[in-house]
DNA sequence: GCCACTCTGTTCGATAACGCACATACAAGG
DNA sequence: CCTTGTATGTGCGTTATCGAACAGAGTGGC
């Protein structure tokens, strides 16, 4: 892994690749924080009080309108950070950050964040470059919600989830899918049901596992390989 | 309007808001250009040459799907800048630019626009926050393309283009809008027709003609007020 | 062992959009 | 005038998804 020697349970790869002066300085306003599923890290409009760097979670961001549960148009993980709106010179965002699982983080308050960002070209130089992979994931997804099936859309979803998750198995309901896709449950249901008689994955009361990775990206639509080759 | 009074073609807003010493710095590279309609001014996966400032064109930002056609993820007016890229150290986008009509934007060579991006912490600011606006609209227009029926979209995006557009008639083909839009030309076709039935809008090979602004509105989805709003 | 709850599976008709094919209509040029 | 090309309109059967309602099935508490 990347992480420095010294810092064993930092695996955000934005942090881990600071030059070790730059990170010691932000050290010392670093948390090491455990999420939960379903926890809030900040509301659409709100003030953001704290950045994230995910070292082993997943967070998504949602977009809220009018009529509709949130809608999922951004997964961070530990290459990127939460809170970019900080970096600029935003204070709030138009976006839900929404933990998708339980895993460890490091929190910074919003001011700590803006006067380590101010002093560490390094960090300046790794954020905007994750703003940039993240807008491009954010016009990925505007492509997938248009021209993809939700059999495709859930592989894509769940190969992510895999991606970033601690283990091949996870926690994720079908109605809580339904709401990140923007679908029915059933829509869910349904295509879960044939990914899992195709012996791509298998889930029983929200517990999902991956049993063939390979084959799920073949269920899965091309953003997936994209969005993941956008980030370097 | 916002220009200073000794750059009277000066109409776009991130410029038009410098302080004049700025201004005058970034004024020597800056070339003022005419755009006409399908000119390409960076093409997904290649250097950006130069950003653009437009003043009363609109430009496209269009994401590629691999069996579809290019989808506009974004739309750039005067309240914007076409290469946001290079502000974020990253010299190449993973979408397509493509001017939307004739018109004049102001233009900077890759370069030269990274020299004075440097030397000039308000046009840093102003980008900054032009970048995160954008974003928001990325995000929203995910949303949209996964919640509203074609009817509303395209009200929208007739609406958006007015806005823009110097006058309240502009040329869209049909099979123009549906490419943007990501649907069928006859989809397109069938929404257009409903819209002249409300006389809201007229049009005639291309030439489309915005009747009833107000109405519009109402026939569009929410999401034109949203990104409108987020301009500020 | 029973109850309440959550999660998943199934069915129904309705609708928006699809792909394809063809018909009309207008404009420009020889 | 006739041809060619572009723009728009229409009809057809098909598909993905919707909304709503209900039927099991596993899990945990009492």
């Amino acid at each position: 892994m990347l992480m420095p020697a010294h810092t064993p349970q930092i695996a955000n790869h934005l942090l881990a690749t600071l030059p070790r002066k730059d990170y010691q300085r932000l050290h010392a306003h670093l948390d090491l924080v455990t999420l939960t599923l379903g926890e809030v890290l900040y509301e659409a409009g709100e003030p953001i009080q704290h950045v994230y760097f995910p070292n082993d979670v997943l967070v998504s961001l949602l977009t809220l309108v009018e009529g509709h549960l949130a809608l999922e148009v951004g997964l961070v993980g530990r290459d990127g950070m939460v809170g970019t709106p900080l970096a600029l010179g935003i204070d709030e965002s138009p976006l839900r950050a929404l933990a998708q699982g339980s895993g460890t983080a490091m929190r910074m308050t919003a001011s700590h964040f803006q006067k380590g960002f101010r002093d560490s070209p390094s960090l300046r130089r790794e954020v905007y470059c994750y703003i940039h992979a993240l807008m491009a994931q954010l016009a990925q997804t505007a492509a997938c919600n248009r021209f993809h099936v939700v059999e495709a859309r859930l592989a894509r979803r769940l190969l992510m989830a895999a991606d970033y998750a601690p283990s091949h198995t996870f926690h994720l309901t079908h109605e809580f899918l339904a709401s990140m896709l923007g679908v029915r449950r059933v829509g869910v249901t349904k295509a879960a049901h044939a990914l899992q008689q195709q012996n791509l994955i298998n889930y029983s009361r929200g517990e999902i596992t991956i049993l063939d990775r390979s084959g799920l990206k073949a269920a899965a639509c091309s953003c997936y390989k994209i969005i993941k080759n956008a980030k370097h």
